[in-house]
DNA sequence: GGGAACATTGAACCAAGGTTCAATCTCATT
DNA sequence: AATGAGATTGAACCTTGGTTCAATGTTCCC
């Protein structure tokens, strides 16, 4: 029912500090809908869902900077989506790189344990 | 035959930039073995195998404060292993974490490919 | 209307792992 | 001896993703 958030009821929402927020405004990555008389921030729907997207691609290992234009071809309903497409194939091919790696990693790690061990 | 490198042929062997090396001087991770008349900085195989450990270990993905604890247990031959058996299972536990993380990641990574692509 | 809880701002600060700078000195080669 | 490459130092700066601070203003509830 209730059509706006405070920033901190936003922030509880994605569970993320207000401080985050503002710096993601900073940042260019979220804009308040408007202000109450009181100059608070007002926040709707859309944009907690925008900040949850933030906080996924984040977790899919994106920067701000590269989730900017990922937010930028889903505000641009119109974009040709190939930048993205290009973005996120960068992306997988480096976690691809990471998965290789890390499987490296604990071939080595298991080996130095048991020299550890003895 | 030579048995002593100058910082820049140090850094060059395990390639790596000089100022790095001097940053690991300071974070104690290094030490010189000798000055010349000059005071430019002597090293000799064991820090050039102790730079590459360094390296390696990184590589690794442990911290520089691991690694000092990592070269504290080389350096005593008589230390009780049992510290540096945590650190190296604990990075292991991290190192799966990690992994399983990465395979969720490209999971995701796919599927959005795959919607972008529509 | 009073107090707690929450919001505002810009600026400074943090961790990690380095890099860059300025001014000066040393080393190897010609 | 001169020149250029490479070394010395401490201090300041960089990036990324935030957090913390101080001083002040607003909202909500009793």
């Amino acid at each position: 029912m209730n059509e706006s958030y405070t920033i901190g009821q936003l922030a509880a929402q994605a569970d993320v500090p207000t401080s985050t927020v503002r710096y993601y405004e900073r940042r260019g990555l979220l804009r308040c809908e408007g202000r109450t008389r009181g100059n608070y921030r007002q926040y709707g729907e859309a944009t907690l869902e925008r900040l949850r997207f933030i906080r996924s691609a984040q977790a899919a290992g994106f920067t701000l900077v590269d989730i900017r234009s990922l937010l930028r071809f889903r505000d641009g309903d119109a974009a040709p989506c190939r930048q993205v497409q290009d973005l996120i194939a960068a992306r997988l091919d480096r976690v691809r790189q990471e998965l290789a790696h890390l499987h490296e990693v604990e071939r080595l790690l298991q080996q130095w344990l048991r020299i550890c061990r003895t």
